[in-house]
DNA sequence: ATCTGGCTCAAACGATCGTTTGAATCATAG
DNA sequence: CTATGATTCAAACGATCGTTTGAGCCAGAT
């Protein structure tokens, strides 16, 4: 976690990432944040101006990428199935985990943000993520002709919480010994698409 | 939210479930906790010993009735079919919600629990809550003879998330000002559980 | 009326929080 | 080499954290 091969920036970011996931934003100090990752505490106030700037930066450094790929997914799976376009939107979040120094960390901590009602918090996730969401939401839309705009907008309400909750790895399952982070988190997805796919093609709801 | 009526003890349990809900464990402190209960600071610690004993005592005295009300609904759910299996696991949270003070704010709290990896919250939460789970594991795993061991965990892992987050109201979907709270978490129960259940259903998974 | 035990209170404890300061150090351009 | 701007540093700021203390209050029992 310390990543002392990279420059001071850096290695806050890192080290931000993984405290944050693992004891949510006020929970890690910025005194764990510097000592953890070898750096002098005015540093982040340095670079960042305040912790909540460090806090944007961290999301702002992964989402950027993250939605990147996700649309360049979703522009291939378009015209496919249902199946693909879920693929589409969950598997560059698997890529993160596993691709990037920390990236599993980076899922756990956009899955705390979802839990903080914090208000500034969630517009700034709003301006740098909406667009994305809307767009897979149209495609959806598309897929499932059978549901109507109100029944589809729950099904996707839902689907986002098992998608965050089932990446950031919340759940009760214990990864065995035997089988290794990238296989359990590769049989996560394949598991999340099945689910999801028949839960979004159920008919529509009697109430 | 100051509930001034009540003994100092249930003041600060319940304005300590609300600000926990909002604010997270680290969030929010003692000082506002006690200010908004009307309280004597060092009260916390009279009644609850420390923060972390105020903070079982949140999820005790809720999850002993949840737990409850589960189990009986389970019972009478047990030889049906599988959406009456999934309304035991999800009504009485829901009626938490609506028929208790706060009560919408534990299922936050829940959910927050959840993100947190902390040890002790978890053991804690384990001991006093993996009973009821495992109850309705038995039950789901004989209404799914088609599914595997290894993949029955999975989707229930998967189901425990997209309960936890739905009910915990973390979505993006904005209640509209003409519906009221109870009908809109009606709602979310009734959309919850058919897309639940065709999750469940769906054939095992290729991988 | 006095004693007693449960409870509340203001005040303070040391620790830790995010942030700021100003000097020291570094790399680079002139 | 010297000058300059960027970065790092130790130290301290006031605020707030969880917790403890000991005096005071207020019942109900003796």
């Amino acid at each position: 976690m310390a990543q002392t091969n990279f420059s001071t920036r850096e290695r806050i970011l890192g080290v931000a990432e993984a405290l944050f996931a693992r004891h949510g934003f006020a929970g890690a100090s910025l005194r764990q944040v510097t000592a953890t990752a070898k750096v002098n505490l005015a540093a982040v106030n340095y670079h960042f101006g305040s912790k909540d700037g460090l806090i944007e930066e961290v999301f702002r450094r992964r989402l950027d990428e993250l939605n990147r790929e996700r649309l360049a997914a979703l522009a291939k799976a378009a015209n496919t199935d249902l199946e693909t376009v879920l693929d589409a939107f969950i598997r560059p979040a698997l890529n993160q985990s596993l691709h990037s120094q920390g990236g599993a960390a980076f899922v756990r901590v956009l899955a705390r943000a979802y839990a903080e009602h914090d208000e500034r918090l969630r517009r700034f996730l709003s301006d740098n993520y909406g667009h994305v969401l809307r767009e897979f939401a149209q495609v959806f839309a598309r897929l499932l002709p059978h549901l109507g705009k109100e029944e589809l907008y729950w099904r996707l309400d839902i689907l986002a919480g098992a998608v965050t909750y089932a990446m950031a790895d919340f759940g009760i399952i214990k990864r065995r010994a035997a089988t290794s982070e990238e296989s359990h988190r590769r049989q996560a997805v394949s598991h999340l698409i099945t689910f999801a796919a028949a839960g979004l093609r159920a008919p529509p709801s009697p109430g």
